[in-house]
DNA sequence: GCAAGGTC
């Protein structure tokens, strides 16, 4: 049998093109994880049988172990030093199962992952999924390298293998653990301690990231010259004359000054002189050059800046535009395109179109011009349309966005803009003054790119020496003024400038920090920072101004650098600079009074917030219900937060206190259609009130009622065990015979449920595969404890009798008479004295602690 | 609940 050649790439489409320049099309496709395409070839000079497939991008995420995720627990400085685990992205995609089973039996493993950083730390996810050992990383482990996938690239990538690079995989590596690190460490302290104070701050996370918060430091910056701008008067000369019958306004060549007397003294001379003399006109052919490639950051500055369409929402329409096959890869850097590009046959692609069609066939048949150079980032070709399309096949956004990518492509294929200028000098009393007049001589690309069009500015023709006389010379007063709010475009240069965030990146940055609140998007698309955010850069800009500015990625992305160079050992690196950040964490924690202050001044404390809602378990005292973002309960007496679960309403639940801890219980209802509401006590909820239970959410059925078992209704809590979705309840399920306390379900002990007392810790065994379990209003008749009904589901636990619902005392020997007299179809409590347990109260049976009597245990309810 | 980076 020939060897096996085993080929991965970043992406399913990548994988495809290589199967097809390879294979000559001539390959089989199989479906899996990711398609697998496969056909015969030769491999080295020998004849071997090639499989290529893909990841979907990082195979692996890094993140903290289990023990580490409790925010209440774990204090965040612990995290700089904590252990991190891999874990795969997406398990359900399950990538590393198919990379495994289909690396089985190759011979060599080729990698075709994108040509960066980030690709080459793919290459060894990708390695460590076959199970192949790096040690054959040059041998049987071989890298390909790629600019494009044409299939020029790809047989000249095959024939040039080169091993994978381990620094550059490593740098990443260091990068995602100090991301992480300094990320969450910092977001959980600075959420903690601003929710567990401000009622106002509207925002579930106060996050902070070494992307995210330079970007947001960039709108606040602007936010802040705004704010802190002081306007000043100015003055300005106007000079009005007439030549050929056109009134004309001359520019002053000292635009404007702001001494209101030096004006006029300027004024003065002028009109005193009253001649304006022509002393110099020169006409200069100017050219505005055609545009270079699109790459993706500049398809996001347009998108928003001339089509209103933020970067979040341009990038997911310029990707389903390039999964519908209408555009080329729409996340590239380059703006220059790879030698082999076929120009021609993308132009073909368009020459039909009903509304570029005739530009695009004058293109073709008198030939076009190269785009402007670019630079190339070696990533993908800049983005241009793949095939033609109409209005009514993309509708609305899609349709205007794939509308400029085209409009650009054919632009860039076209002659540049030919115009003249003219600027004609003058001159007053010592005083200078000019005007310039334009004229477009060929449109060139403007004609399809209309907005880029030079403007026509017609003037009068001046002769050197002329002399013209001056109608008037004002003085116009103005007002400086401060500039604009930042654009997301202005936002998107200066963070590709200073190196924040990748071109697939951005676009999440600027949405996280509207999502958190910190940014509002405005009219003309301009972020206007909220208090919230303009209160986090300000608070940083005092303890430690390092956090928020933008040279803070720099860093990171130096040291790093370090490691891809094989300049540094990479665990040292990480070493090192977690130290740095661990020590301005520290720094930050301890003046974190200095930035409260701040707070302080901005938002209102707990204790002013939300309205009254429910009763606190410790004081008794109403709590308050914070309703804005994130909502929780606060007690204003014993100064605690209760988180509560997000996006859906709260309300009180039938004014019942939990049994477990007397704090009242609350209806949460979720938001949605398919609308579900539970109840859950918010103590119990914060605080799970057994080892290992975690807070959940599920349905309930009200009343006494209680469901059991496996997707049964509705719990408080669920187990914790992960395939287990037993319900339990936080409510009483009858009363205790001993107190005056409730019993209530035992979690732990599911799926062999029972209940216990949670005041005498009186324990009772309930009839396994129960079904539901209810209180009634009845009483033992004799010894006065509660009457519980169970349920049996009756395809899982038939009992001897066939029946289902079955009604006993929980404690006393009566319950096997129950049994007995319902074989016999009489109902236990029917026909029998209900006198002699009553009176006695529901305290007052006369027995020791340690658990109900039974005279019999094997005949006894806890048996079942 | 948390970062930033891939990708769908």
């Amino acid at each position: 049998m020939a060897p096996k050649v085993l080929m991965v790439a970043e992406k399913p489409s990548i994988a495809l093109s290589i199967a097809s320049a390879l294979s000559g099309g001539r390959m089989s496709t199989r479906k899996s994880s990711t398609d697998v395409h496969e056909f015969d070839g030769t491999f080295r000079g020998f004849d071997v049988h090639y499989k290529v497939t893909s990841v979907i991008g990082h195979v692996f995420s890094l993140d903290f172990p289990p023990t580490y995720q409790n925010w209440e627990v774990t204090d965040p400085m612990d995290l700089f030093q904590a252990p991190v685990l891999k874990s795969e992205s997406n398990p359900k995609a399950h990538i590393r199962r198919h990379l495994s089973q289909e690396a089985r039996g190759c011979g060599y493993l080729v990698l075709w992952l994108d040509c960066d950083r980030e690709g080459e730390n793919i290459c060894f996810e990708v390695i460590e999924c076959t199970g192949i050992p790096e040690t054959e990383c040059g041998k049987r482990i071989l890298r390909a390298r790629f600019s494009s996938v044409t299939e020029k690239d790809i047989l000249n990538a095959m024939n040039t293998l080169v091993k994978p690079n381990k620094d550059e995989a490593l740098a990443v590596d260091a990068r995602q653990e100090i991301d992480l690190k300094v990320g969450v460490a910092f977001t959980r302290f600075q959420t903690r301690y601003f929710q567990g104070k401000y009622g106002n701050l509207d925002s579930r996370v106060i996050s902070y990231g070494p992307c995210q918060t330079p970007t947001l430091g960039f709108c606040v910056q602007r936010y802040l010259q705004i704010t802190t701008f002081k306007p000043e008067k100015f003055w300005s000369l106007n000079l009005h004359v007439i030549k050929d019958g056109y009134e004309l306004l001359l520019e002053w060549d000292r635009n404007k000054v702001f001494d209101h007397e030096v004006a006029m003294l300027f004024q003065k001379l002028v009109s005193d002189d009253g001649n304006l003399k022509v002393i110099d006109v020169s006409t200069k052919d100017e050219l505005k050059s055609r545009p270079c490639g699109l790459n993706t950051v500049n398809l996001l500055k347009v998108a928003s800046s001339a089509l209103g369409l933020g970067p979040h929402t341009a990038m997911q329409l310029a990707e389903r535009l390039y999964t519908q096959g209408f555009v080329s890869y729409p996340r590239t850097e380059s703006t220059a395109y790879p030698a082999s590009f076929d120009y021609r046959a993308t132009l073909g692609a368009l020459q039909n179109n009903l509304l570029w069609g005739s530009d695009v066939r004058a293109l073709l048949a008198d030939g076009f011009h190269k785009p402007r150079s670019g630079s190339d980032a070696g990533d993908h070709p800049p983005i241009t349309p793949m095939r033609s399309a109409t209005e009514d096949m993309l509708g609305g956004d899609s349709w205007r966005l794939y509308q400029y990518i085209c409009q650009h492509f054919i632009g860039s294929l076209s002659p540049d803009c030919k115009y003249t200028r003219t600027k004609v000098e003058f001159s007053a009393g010592g005083e200078l003054f000019h005007c310039i007049g334009q004229h477009v001589t060929s449109k060139g690309f403007t004609s399809i790119m209309p907005w880029m069009a030079v403007s026509e500015k017609l003037i009068p023709r001046f002769t050197v020496g002329e002399k013209i006389g001056i109608i008037k010379v004002e003085i116009y007063e103005g007002m400086t003024s401060p500039p604009d709010y930042l654009s997301e475009s202005e936002l998107i240069s200066l963070m590709e400038k200073n190196g924040i965030g990748t071109d697939a990146s951005i676009p999440v940055h600027i949405n996280n920090i509207c999502e958190r609140n910190y940014v509002q998007v405005n009219s003309g698309r301009r972020l206007v920072p909220t208090a919230l955010g303009t209160t986090l850069i300000r608070g940083y800009q005092c303890i430690d101004p390092d956090l928020c500015l933008p040279d803070i990625r720099g860093f990171i992305e130096q040291q790093i650098t370090l490691i891809a160079k094989g300049q540094a050992d990479n665990t040292r690196v990480v070493q090192h600079v977690l130290r740095q950040f661990t020590e301005k964490y520290s720094y930050f924690v301890k003046q974190i009074e200095n930035m409260d202050a701040l707070f302080e001044a901005q938002f209102s404390p707990l204790a002013d917030s939300g309205r009254l809602l429910s009763k606190c378990g410790k004081c008794s005292r109403y709590m308050k219900y914070i309703s804005t973002q994130p909502t929780r309960l606060y007690c204003v007496t014993c100064e605690e937060v209760y988180c509560l679960p997000q996006n859906g309403t709260i309300k009180l639940y039938k004014e019942l206190t939990c049994p477990l801890d007397g704090f009242e219980l609350l209806l949460f209802s979720m938001s949605g259609s398919d609308a579900k509401s539970f109840p859950l006590c918010p103590y119990c909820y914060n605080s799970p009130p057994f080892e290992g239970i975690d807070t959940l959410f599920g349905a309930f059925k009200g009343g006494n009622s209680v469901k059991l078992g496996k997707g049964a209704g509705m719990p408080c809590f669920l187990c914790p065990h992960p395939t287990c979705r037993h319900s339990l309840i936080t409510q009483g399920v009858c009363a205790c015979p001993e107190c005056s306390g409730t019993l209530v379900l035992d979690p732990v002990s599911a799926p062999k449920w029972r209940i216990y007392c949670n005041m005498c810790n009186c324990v009772v065994l309930l009839p396994q595969g129960a079904h539901r379990i209810s209180t009634t209003n009845k009483r033992c008749p004799e010894c006065d404890s509660a009457i519980i009904e169970v349920d049996f589901n009756k395809k899982t636990t038939p009992l001897p009798d066939g029946s289902t619902l079955h009604a006993g005392c929980i404690l006393c020997d009566e319950l096997l008479h129950s049994l007995i007299e319902m074989k016999h179809g009489k109902s236990f409590y029917r026909g029998r004295g209900r006198g002699r347990g009553r009176g006695r109260g529901r305290g007052g049976r006369a027995r020791g602690r340690g658990g109900p009597r039974n005279s019999d245990p094997k005949m006894s309810f806890r048996d079942f």
